[in-house]
DNA sequence: TTGCACACGTA
DNA sequence: CGTACGTGTGCAAG
């Protein structure tokens, strides 16, 4: 879209740009510059709250940086400054290193815990749009001092925030030194009468009285015996440093021979404690006007540094939600149409482009249902209510809905299928979802809402409650209420699309878009519409056998323990079995040890402790008994299960499940799997089949590495692990034990999640001397396996990012960081991304071709569920063996790897019977 | 009421 | 000190 067809609104009020200034009335209010120094008060900041309770769960300490920012807050807060820079140093040598190579020498090296906060701070800064200023050799002081003279000059008032009393000097009736008394909580104003108070010589003396008496911070000896006192009396008496030094000879007295003998370092610190107040600055005043913080990288930045209550704080300080007035950037203008001519007109004006669509609901008991929807063309808006359409309005209107070559942008397409579907409106013809191409832009965003992605890419604010309605707003034509809000959406999203556009190509990811998720998206939401079965009735039998088992094992341990605890509540048992029974500790977590499974039954190993084995089975028997309830509180009128599928959340390309998550549903153990067998066939339909991917990952892991043993192995149709085990062990394959089968196994897959030596270890019970010997010889037979493994971590770190087979992006900024924690955190992420990536992308291609072939094929059976490596589909009478084929082949053809891949199916009337 | 921590289910 | 998820519970904060 050009500028010159951007549709333009003379009052636009939903949406606005955000870089306007929020000072409504700095014509008539002095201008006021805060200037920080933004070491000194990152320090004071540190050593003013306590590091150990301010880190996040990476390990990064924040203490400084919270610090830092509750300092900050409070001084925009009571200064109301209209301008705000900090200063830093940088740690190259400044000139007065070079003039005294001892200059603030003997100080301590900085903590370990300070480290990377005051990257962090900057990257607030920023955040907050602040600016800041260092200069290759010059100190944060003289930036300061040049700007705390230009603000004056400029008729400012000025603050300068610094714990260097060298600042003192810059002090007039206009420039006020915020001198931090202890912590970060007092920092009281320092003006010339309260220097001169203290010092008893005015602020423009202050560095003669410095130089004199000398600063142990920054290692510049004074003249012996000299103190504050009788500096200033010199300094008082004639008139400043220089009077004195012409006067040397009239000074008596010890201390005058003490100053005829330091005269030189006294001329010394007065040079290296005069701040330069002319510097060259790459930036001038007015770009320090305070603004409106962004919000996205607020945001963003404080989830990575868990600061939530100063979250709140930041966005108080900033006048809440309230935006700018500012509004260059206007809503459409929007006609509404309420018949056939109105609507065939507005059509055949988009001349095929692209048409943003928006969904308008309301909220009913039954769930949301469509009002109506705002359209926006590249060139026009419009608004049109379902109600009161006429006939022949509707069937024009749904016509352009489900037209293939009508090109429609939408955001979270998914929703408004299913929407319009439930008014028997078909929606076809999209060619982007915006909140598809966000995410293979930015995979790992937490939401995808359209008014945080236009804020984000467009710095376009947009209403964000725009679609509420509420049920008790009285719905009329037209009423822009309802209309306005949900054009300015269609106007973003349709500004999205465009800007994404570029984006995805540049990545290699609009095939993705185009050809994986977009399509996957319609397949995805009609296995949401037909939802699975559930035999309702064998629900509540499942529940009375939990409960029995919960009541037996927790009598049975309250009785071993001679009382009465809340099993559920891991601080109660650990009172219990730390404190009360004594049992030995077992792994540390934040809130003390850990009472988890594992940690139980190393205890029962240890113990033999009857408690113990109680409350695992009360662990189990309560954690199906929640599954089962949850099942049941979501089987829908039609006696299914609607689960939702997030197509937008797993960073990895994977799907995910909600409402209820149908992707984690027991399988491992038998009570287990009794939950499955309430997922049954459907009426009318002839058996559930189930057809999974055997081993996906590590026949990927097998191609991507080229590894020509694990090759071999896949393509012999071998056991993988008794294969892999025989080789390392160097035993046949039939010689391979169970024991050693279930080693290589963990290995094989903890390879894929970047596990260590140590973690086999403890995985496997066994020694880390063992577990790094085991994987020593892993390695031996599979060497191609660890070039690779580390080529991906390698070629990640100077990329920025990972790839799948698809060309699927996830990007790992960490792998760069000095914070060993993150570091390390995103090198397992970038072993496991282009896998597990991978295996999603192939699974998506499978379910696109089952779902053509089973159309190409007029079937009526229906794919229902995904779990990953998984599909259940629901077979109608008569189309088993035509459907296993389809399958098979389907999933078989979704990647061309160097090696097979392998499909197993089963059938049966539960999901339980047809599992394997 | 909200958010965190824990625990645990799946691939 | 093994990746990717979602959900329920307890509990302390608001």
């Amino acid at each position: 879209m050009s500028e010159t067809n951007k549709p333009v609104s003379p009052a636009g009020d939903t949406l606005t740009a955000t870089a306007a200034a929020p000072e409504e009335n700095s014509s008539q209010e002095r201008k006021r510059l805060l200037v920080i120094d933004g070491h000194s008060m990152a320090f004071r900041a540190f050593y003013a709250l306590p590091a150990d309770k301010f880190s996040t769960d990476t390990g990064q300490h924040t203490n400084a940086v919270y610090g830092f920012t509750s300092m900050l807050l409070v001084m925009i807060r009571e200064h109301k400054p209209t301008h705000v820079a900090v200063a830093f140093d940088l740690d190259t040598p400044t000139f007065r290193d070079q003039e005294y190579s001892e200059y603030k020498g003997g100080r301590s090296k900085t903590p370990q815990e300070f480290h990377g906060q005051v990257d962090l701070i900057i990257k607030l800064m920023e955040a907050m749009r602040i600016p800041t200023i260092s200069m290759d050799g010059f100190e944060a002081d003289d930036i300061i001092a040049t700007l705390a003279t230009q603000g004056e000059a400029a008729g400012w008032d000025v603050l300068v925030v610094s714990g260097d009393r060298d600042a003192f000097q810059l002090i007039t009736d206009s420039v006020t030194v915020l001198y931090p008394k202890k912590g970060i909580s007092d920092i009281p104003p320092m003006d010339a009468a309260a220097v001169e108070a203290k010092y008893f010589v005015s602020p423009g003396h202050y560095s003669d009285l410095a130089a004199l008496v000398g600063e142990t911070a920054d290692n510049l000896p004074g003249v012996p015996g000299v103190g504050p006192k009788t500096a200033a009396k010199w300094i008082n008496q004639y008139g400043g440093l220089d009077g004195i030094l012409e006067n040397l000879d009239a000074i008596g007295g010890k201390v005058g021979d003490a100053l005829r003998a330091n005269v030189e370092e006294v001329k010394r610190n007065r040079r290296l404690n005069h701040l330069l107040r002319d510097m060259d600055l790459p930036v001038n005043l007015e770009t320090m006007l305070l603004q409106q913080p962004d919000r996205d990288a607020i945001e963003e930045l404080f989830d990575a540094l868990q600061f939530n209550t100063l979250r709140k704080r930041l966005i108080d300080t900033f006048g809440g939600e309230e935006q700018v007035e500012d509004t260059e950037v206007h809503a459409p203008q929007h006609v509404v149409l309420t018949n056939e001519k109105e609507l065939d007109d507005w059509l055949d004006s988009t001349n095929q482009l692209p048409v943003a669509v928006q969904l308008v609901t309301e909220q009913t008991t039954a769930g949301d249902d469509a009002v109506g929807l705002a359209l926006v063309s590249p060139s026009a808006a419009a608004y049109v209510a379902f109600e009161g359409l006429d006939a022949d309005a509707e069937r024009r209107l749904a016509e352009w809905l489900e037209d293939l070559d009508a090109p429609k942008v939408i955001h979270d397409f998914k929703s408004a299928y299913k929407l319009l579907s439930v008014r028997g409106l078909e929606l076809a013809g999209v060619v982007d979802d915006t909140a598809i191409s966000a995410y293979l832009i930015q995979p790992d965003r937490r939401n995808y809402d359209l008014a945080d992605l236009a804020q984000y890419h467009l710095k376009l604010s947009v209403a964000s409650a725009a679609t509420s309605g509420g049920g008790q707003l009285e719905l009329s034509l037209g009423e822009d209420d309802v209309a306005a809000p949900a054009v300015a959406k269609a106007f973003a999203s349709l500004e999205l699309s465009e800007h994404f556009a570029g984006q995805l190509i540049e990545r290699g990811a609009n095939q993705l878009l185009a050809g994986l998720d977009l399509p996957l998206s319609w397949v995805l939401a009609r296995m949401e519409l037909d939802g699975i079965a559930v035999a309702v009735d064998k629900l509540d039998g499942l529940l009375d056998g939990f409960s029995t088992t919960i009541n037996a094992a927790s009598s049975e341990a309250f009785r071993i323990i001679g009382k009465e605890i809340n099993l559920g509540s891991p601080k109660q048992l650990q009172t219990v079995l730390f404190d009360e029974l004594e049992l030995p500790k077992t792994k540390k977590i934040k809130t003390g040890y850990s009472t988890d499974a594992d940690a139980l039954n190393d205890l029962i190993a240890k113990t033999q402790h009857p408690f113990l084995v109680q409350l695992l089975a009360y662990r189990d028997a309560s954690k199906l008994k929640q599954t089962v309830e949850g099942l049941k509180k979501s089987v829908a009128e039609d006696g299914r299960i609607h689960t939702t599928y997030a197509q937008t959340v797993a960073a990895t390309g994977r799907l995910s499940s909600n409402n209820p998550n149908l992707q984690n549903i027991p399988v491992r153990s038998e009570e287990g799997r009794r939950i499955r067998e309430v997922f049954i066939v459907g009426e009318g339909y002839e058996t559930l089949l189930t057809a999974d991917y055997s081993q996906i990952e590590m026949r990927i892991m097998a191609h991507l590495s080229g590894d020509e043993g694990l090759i071999q192995a896949f393509r012999q149709g071998e056991d993988l692990h008794r294969f892999v085990g025989a080789h390392i062990f160097g035993v046949a394959p039939e010689e391979v034990t169970s024991e050693m089968r279930a080693k290589v196994k963990a290995m094989s897959y903890g390879l894929v999640y970047g596990l260590s030596s140590f973690g086999l270890s403890k995985q496997l019970k066994i020694s880390v001397d063992e577990a790094r010997t085991l994987m020593k010889d892993y390695f031996a037979r599979f060497g191609a396996v660890r070039d690779y493994l580390r080529g991906i971590v390698e070629q990640a770190r100077k990329d920025g990012f990972t790839s799948t087979i698809e060309g699927r992006r996830r990007y790992l900024p960490d792998l760069n960081s000095d914070n060993r924690q993150l570091r390390e955190m995103s090198e397992r992420a970038a072993l496991n991304a282009p896998i597990q990536g991978s295996a999603a992308d192939i699974i998506k291609k499978a379910m696109l071709g089952v779902d053509a072939g089973l159309r190409a094929q007029k079937l009526s059976s229906r794919m229902l569920l995904q779990v990953h490596d998984e599909l259940v589909l629901e077979v109608a009478p008569g189309e088993r063996e035509t459907v296993e084929k389809l399958v098979r082949e389907q999933m078989a053809a979704a990647a061309e790897l160097t090696v097979p891949l392998d499909v197993s199916v089963g059938v049966g009337s539960n999901w339980n019977e047809a599992g394997h």
